[in-house]
Parts: structure tokens; sequence; C-alpha cells
DNA sequence: CTGTATCCACGACGATACTG
DNA sequence: CAGTATCGTCGTGGATACAG
């Protein structure tokens, strides 16, 4: 398989990207990640968290506490993913102001 | 909407990431983005080449001869995205190569 | 607060046949 | 050579209700 294709298929979706970016200056609450995130929903958020703690990109700590909490974190890899949203995320504010000025 | 999510849905789905990555090095036919893009279709191939048209990351250029012959070409806003999918790449390329010592 | 369970709609994607 | 047309599948993601 291409190097490009297995990336995509770890950050692809419509969720991963932002999820990552929301995470990028530390831990995040389930909670925290829900508002962050708009426009996602709870089966949505667990789905992504979950896979993105399959593939080693996040770390999940449960603390038994009531109310219980959960706290998410990037891994080193994870971290690694950092200027690569980055870069994406400065060319599409590039973008949607060029396309607010052609309007 | 947020410039991460934005960025996405211009780049995101199965192949649009490669056939942005096949056309690094400059002009390529639409036959040899069909090799060269393994396991696309050509409705897929056509498809994506149009979104990216449209979005204006590459150029389409139709010659009228027998056999026809169109070449396709990054734009200056295409040819911006290229630092990020080589990226994208590399951490792939790492995480594979992970992958396969830990089995 | 942090989830799960269930059901369902929709669009991406593929296979195949056909065309200028 | 470079597509288009048609049909079908499958998985992603959404809505809603419920649970520890």
């Amino acid at each position: 398989m291409c190097a490009v294709d297995y990336a995509f298929q770890r950050i692809g979706g419509k969720h991963k990207g932002r999820v990552i970016y929301q995470l990028r200056n530390g831990i995040k609450r389930y909670g925290e990640l829900r508002r962050l995130v708009t426009g996602i929903t709870a089966k949505m958020l667990t789905q992504v968290l979950r896979e993105l703690e399959d593939d080693e990109l996040i770390t999940r700590t449960v603390y038994l506490e009531v109310p219980p909490r959960v706290e998410y974190e990037l891994t080193d890899t994870g971290r690694e993913l950092l200027p690569f949203i980055r870069l994406l995320a400065d060319w599409g504010k590039q973008q949607m102001e060029k396309e607010i000025i052609a309007e």
C-alpha cells in the first residue's frame, strides 16, 4: 500500500483532523472536545476517539470519580501529526479568505 | 466553518491525496494517472480530477488530436499542498515501517 | 459526565457496458 | 485515448433513546 493512502486512512474521515487539532495544546476532557468540535455527535466523537486510541495517536485516561472524568491526550506519534495539521489549517484559512475576497 | 474541516473537504476522500501526489513532478496524462494511482477506476479518477479542477487545484488541457490527449497539472494553489502531502507521506512511511518491525 | 444501543438515510465508491 | 452512463453495494455518519 501507498504511504499517502495509509496516512489518509489514519487521519481521514469527517472529524479526525479536528479532534487531533483540538488536542494540540494538551489534555482535553470528553465534554470539552464535544463543545470544541462543533457539529459532532456523541456517537461519532466516541468512535473517533476509539479509533485514534487503537491507532495509538491518543491516550485515554479514566478517573474513577463521581461524576466520571475521562481525559484524552496526544501520544508522541500523534504529536508528530501536528505540523501537518497546522499546515493544512493555514492553507485552509488562506483559501477561505481568498474566497471571501472573490465574492 | 473551521479551516481544518474546509481543507479536509478539498483534499479528503479516498484518492485525492494520491492524485495530487502523482502530479508533484509536473504534467501527467489521464492514462498515466490511471496507472499510477493503483486501484482507482476510470469513473473515480474522472470524478476526482473534475473536483480538483473545480477547486482550482489542477488545470485540465485538452488537445484536439487523434487519439485525444488530455493533460493535468497542479495550479499554484495545488502546489502549495505539496509540502503537506510530502509530510503526510513521510509520516505514513515511518508508521508503516514501525508496524513491520512490531510484527 | 461519559458514554452505548439501535435504527436508518445518504453519498461515496465500485463494476460493467458503452461512446466520441 | 479519454472518457460517460447506469446500476448496485457498502460504510460512514446522523437521530434518538437509554445507561453506568
